[in-house]
DNA sequence: CGTAAGTTTGATGTAGGTCAACGGCCGTGG
DNA sequence: CCACGGCCGTTGACCTACATCAAACTTACG
């Protein structure tokens, strides 16, 4: 399975139909100025996995870290287990998002990570990574970027959690999950949520209860069309109001 | 100012008297095991600025990235202001300790970030440090296990603002300044809180006047005594036990 | 068609927010 | 020296957004 990463970069054996240079997502996760023969390289080093079940586990917490990984298709959630026990979702990965970056500062991965649909992932092995930004600097650009675009959102997602009430909470859920389908050319508008209501309230640091009852008024206001993980967004400007403390 | 980076180690001319060589913090910021051929390369590209004034900007939201900082001395908070003006502070951040990460993923820093008191900070020219890595492969590695930190602490803290109480929540924050200062050898049971009420309160997703109440819950339990910004730990066993879902 | 898992809905409880008053500390100015 | 006002923190009375508890309903699957 462990393909050598030489300098040369003929299309190798295809362990795997799948590579990055045909990949619907690679602009999303690579949206890089480099050749092709430089994308070969970078394919080369990438395990492209057979399909994960719905739940089963990419990474767990405390295992040694090797890889990151990409979203290639379906979606993985994120999360601790508390010394009490109780689990702490931190994300929700889509098609081209990048996870596994907690990984890196104790060489051994801080959460879990698991399928929450049929899915399949990129595995990038960081040792190779590593090398290969030592010779392709647009490649470590590029890593830093990632990484550091996963700050900015973890940022984003404490101010959220700290200053927002509820129907904030999940108005601004839903407006993220529209932005994220359009960044995948797919529908901005008609959502299927690939996570629980337990798993969104986890998320958000609410109830179950509350995540439907939010959900319920936001269908009665004619905001949303909500069906259990079905959701249409049906008034986004009213939608986007509702992120905002003057939005009532 | 600014002082070029030449592949010489020559202690060049002192611009200030400060350097990594003599920090006491420097075995924070920078644990590696580099020699000191290494250390004067890596201590020529940062900069020593003159002492902050209390509340004076060291970079604003929106404007171009440029560097990274480290707290030499005092203390430091970052923030977002939200579209609707209100001011969400994602992190405060002591001697050792690195900030600025932010700025990389867009070419320019999301957060401001101010003096709590009067500080000093190195401040770690981005560009620069990119080159030093491509031929310093520790310096290299040693980055992203900061850059790594800051996401696994970011992600704790979430888990914190989603799951915990108001009591957990301020535990929590003394339990890490106790830890902070243990790692600047300095008092972990006499703590200093460098930010007001409002800020400890914006930080917890909390009022101020939930954080004194709690303060003064915990300093009739003697579990803390409590005196404005000064606050010791009586029974850390208790505090502890605190932090955890069991522990009432 | 029975059981289980997920979701919704209703009734009630409470942690923490809001509003208001007060007290200590400090700098300024008479 | 004291008087003053502004800022910060504390404390109390009250209120509300959300949690908790409970029950029904929906769908999936043996």
């Amino acid at each position: 399975m462990d393909t050598n990463s030489t300098t040369q970069h003929t299309p190798s054996q295809p362990t795997n139909l799948i590579n990055c240079q045909t990949c619907r997502m690679s602009n999303l996760c690579l949206p890089l100025a480099i050749d092709a023969q430089e994308l070969y390289k970078l394919d080369e080093l990438i395990r492209h996995s057979n399909p994960l079940q719905p739940r089963e586990t990419i990474f767990s917490s405390g295992t040694p870290f090797t890889s990151i990984y990409a979203v290639r298709s379906g979606s993985v959630k994120s999360f601790f287990i508390d010394p009490d026990n109780h689990e702490q979702i931190t994300g929700f990965y889509l098609p081209g998002e990048i996870f596994g970056w907690d990984g890196i500062a104790e060489d051994q991965y801080q959460t879990t990570a698991i399928a929450l649909e049929t899915s399949s992932v990129c595995e990038i092995p960081y040792d190779k990574l590593e090398q290969l930004s030592d010779t392709l600097p647009e490649i470590k650009r590029h890593v830093m970027k990632l990484i550091s675009r996963e700050i900015n959102s973890d940022q984003q997602f404490i101010a959220l959690l700290a200053g927002f009430s509820a129907q904030q909470k999940l108005a601004s859920l839903i407006l993220s999950f529209s932005d994220r389908m359009a960044r995948q050319k797919r529908s901005p508008t008609r959502l299927w949520l690939p996570m629980s209501r337990i798993e969104i309230s986890n998320y958000l640091g609410l109830t179950i209860e509350t995540v439907s009852r939010v959900f319920g008024r936001l269908h009665k206001n004619n905001i949303l069309k909500v069906n259990k993980r079905e959701v249409e967004i049906l008034d986004k400007k009213r939608l986007e109001n509702l992120t905002t403390t003057s939005g009532n």
